[in-house]
DNA sequence: CGCATGGCCCTTA
DNA sequence: TTAAGGGCCATGC
């Protein structure tokens, strides 16, 4: 560790009264200094946030959101989140007023920009999550297709593993991956959750569990000739006299269909 | 059609 | 270094 990214507390003060007249905050109860430490990179910060699930406590670094923790105890949080990442965490009043507003966004679905810090993570755990927040709101992937999608078809298992250690579960979707066959499947708070949080993103599962038993896979369009996920923005636009549906990709590319360049259930033949 | 089983790949102890 | 086990999957009754 260098000087240079290990200050001495008295170089941080003066560094933060020269930066941003914090002199005057520090004196401020649930002042923004803790704020600036985060901007400075000298320690991490996590605040409060109300979801679907509940109190969360959310962490960032100056690189990007680093962890998301369920519950308000952050005596659990702080101490489990310092042995992970060997980073100091300090508690923030609320979050930065920009930050708070493009999680909120994205929990809608909306359109933001959200940095993640997944340092610390292998690189087939960052490509997992990466491909993971490429799933839109209300629409599911299977575990399958993550693996197919990061070029390691046979690591599905693998897959879930990773998802399962998300650090940042909720604002990297891994709710939104599930089984091939249609179930729901495991959850870092378990199934019951990840039903909840997909149900308030507005997903049909109760009408996908009846398609699943029938072993429904896809959705079709028999004026386009193209095969989808059911939850596809698109598969979820064809109107009833023109859906078709298929049990496997293999079956819709034998009738003619091509997979969706959207959802892309599978590659092209 | 529901369930069990072997197989696969990555991480960790 | 190695082996065990996990948010799975395809197959075979």
């Amino acid at each position: 560790m260098t000087e240079r990214h290990d200050p001495t507390p008295s170089t941080a003060r003066a560094l933060l009264r020269d930066l941003h007249g914090a002199s005057r905050q520090e004196r401020a109860p649930g002042g923004l200094l803790p704020t600036v430490l985060v901007e400075l990179g000298l320690a991490d910060g996590y605040f409060p946030f109300t979801s679907v699930l509940g109190p969360l406590l959310i962490a960032y670094s100056r690189v990007g959101l680093t962890a998301v923790w369920r519950g308000t105890d952050p005596e659990a949080f702080v101490a489990a989140y310092e042995q992970r990442r060997g980073r100091s965490l300090r508690a923030l009043p609320a979050a930065p007023p920009e930050l708070d507003a493009a999680i909120a966004r994205r929990l809608r679905g909306e359109r933001a920009t959200l940095r993640f810090d997944l340092g610390g993570l292998s690189d087939f755990e960052r490509a997992t999550l990466e491909k993971a927040t490429e799933i839109p709101r209300g629409e599911l992937r299977p575990y399958a297709w993550i693996a197919r999608e990061i070029g390691r078809s046979g690591a599905v298992r693998a897959v879930g593993s990773a998802l399962g250690r998300n650090p940042i579960p909720l604002l990297i979707p891994c709710h939104r991956i599930v089984r091939s066959d249609g179930r729901v499947g495991d959850y870092v708070f378990g199934t019951a959750d990840k039903e909840t949080v997909l149900r308030a993103e507005g997903v049909a599962l109760d009408a996908l569990a009846v398609e699943a038993r029938a072993r429904i896979r896809y959705h079709a369009s028999d004026t386009t000739g193209i095969y989808c996920f059911p939850t596809c923005h698109h598969a979820r636009r064809i109107t009833a006299p023109h859906l078709v549906t298929f049990p496997s990709d293999a079956a819709a590319q034998a009738a003619g269909y091509r997979p969706c360049k959207s959802c892309r259930p599978a590659i092209a033949s």
